[in-house]
DNA sequence: CGTACCATTGAACCGTATCAACAGACGTGG
DNA sequence: CCACGTCTGTTGATACGGTTCAATGGTACG
């Protein structure tokens, strides 16, 4: 059972937003908020999915292991996201590993209850299908760019759509450690410093260890596209 | 309308094999059936996304295209498959390019009908979910192979997934020309045939045009994993 | 204060792309 | 029926992007 304050903290879920509020409460009825300090394993690759969660503060990654141990980040979820409500249709195993990339506090909700929900409720069933095709959607678009573009094109792009302006100039923070968004990216660190530091010195970007200034998106997006 | 053939033929795709055949019919009711020549372009990324499609007969490929005009084929879908089920919630447009492999026969399936009939039954919501989640399934898993793993070991595992048997000897024919699965693989046409070369020269398979024999699905699966 | 860990930079190496030439299959039209 | 052009697939030589290995500096944290 969750207090009142994470219960509003879940509306703001795109999952959970056009729920009323009888609904939202059958759902907070069976939630249990949970801590994770830096780096903790929250559930690994083939264990069983008898939940999906919804972060309050922190980050989380989602990444696959190959056998020789490395990883591949394949998500990175910010707070007031939900992660893994795919799942319980994959045959109830996680896909993925899933860690905090610094102390992070989730909602933890119950598979069994929230498919009881999902059964009485059609909206609710159509907003989990816009959900998921979005993420599909993304996944697309991250074939495409592992394939089709180089490490330099995904870093630009990545940059710009992690920037909170849309034209002129901009100043962000990156949400994780270097090293886990190179994964992101389906690079190495080494490359991405190599990339950073050469957009640098083209004067596309300024750098600040994880603050990035733009000072001209505009400049960002057509060296994206002719690497010029 | 259909004819019964037709509607018989519905009832294969996973989407649609627990409906009623009340159901079916109201599905039925609004397919069209679509025939197309090799190569036709059945719709564009970026396309008002009105319907989506099931395959009667040969395949489809689903692709990206980069600024330059190289591909990127994100799916191959083969008949009594679904595709594109998942674009109405993705703002309504389709995110990648259709185009038939060969001579192929199609039913669409209008979207405004489909989610009528969607919203009245829940458990076809159900299934979609799981349709689709499934197919989140496979492209995490494409995202991990194309940063984590060799051509190589991408091609094992290609031949691998597509062969009919589970262990012992296989033979079988690649569902499209060599270009087509190079593209879906993330490589180019002279590495897929480098790569199917030194498999051969290492006795993993034997080739014969589109034909591949494996004769020890053991020792191919063991070298995906070992590389030697 | 010392010890990890993260980020950066340099040099050598390797896998895949690129460019180019060629052989075989196929369909078309003379 | 054969000559032709087109398209797919194969093979070779070379170039390049990104990785790997290695060394160094900075910074957070116990």
């Amino acid at each position: 059972m969750l207090n009142d304050a994470d219960t509003t903290l879940l509306r703001q879920a795109p999952l959970f937003s056009a729920l009323s509020p009888d609904e939202l409460a059958q759902i907070a009825a069976n939630a249990r908020s949970l801590e994770l300090e830096t780096g903790a394993l929250l559930f690994r690759e083939g264990d069983k999915a008898d939940a999906f969660y919804f972060i309050v503060s922190g980050g989380m990654r989602l990444f696959k292991l190959a056998p020789d141990g490395n990883e591949k980040v394949i998500e990175l979820i910010q707070a007031g996201e939900t992660f893994a409500e795919a799942v319980v249709f994959l045959g109830g195993r996680y896909p993925v590993y899933a860690a905090a990339l610094g102390p992070a506090r989730l909602l933890r909700i119950d598979m069994a209850d929230f498919i009881r929900t999902l059964k009485a409720n059609n909206s609710m069933a159509m907003k989990m299908l816009a959900s998921i095709s979005l993420r599909l959607h993304q996944l697309i678009n991250d074939v495409r760019a592992l394939s089709l573009e180089t490490a330099g094109q995904r870093v630009a792009g990545y940059l710009l759509e992690h920037c909170p302006a849309q034209s002129g100039t901009a100043t962000f923070q990156l949400p994780a450690h270097k090293n886990v968004i190179a994964s992101r990216l389906g690079i190495k660190p080494e490359t991405f410093s190599r990339v950073l530091a050469s957009l640098r010195d083209l004067g596309l970007i300024e750098l600040d260890g994880p603050q990035i200034r733009i000072p001209d998106l505009g400049k960002l997006r057509h060296w994206r596209e002719t690497c010029v």
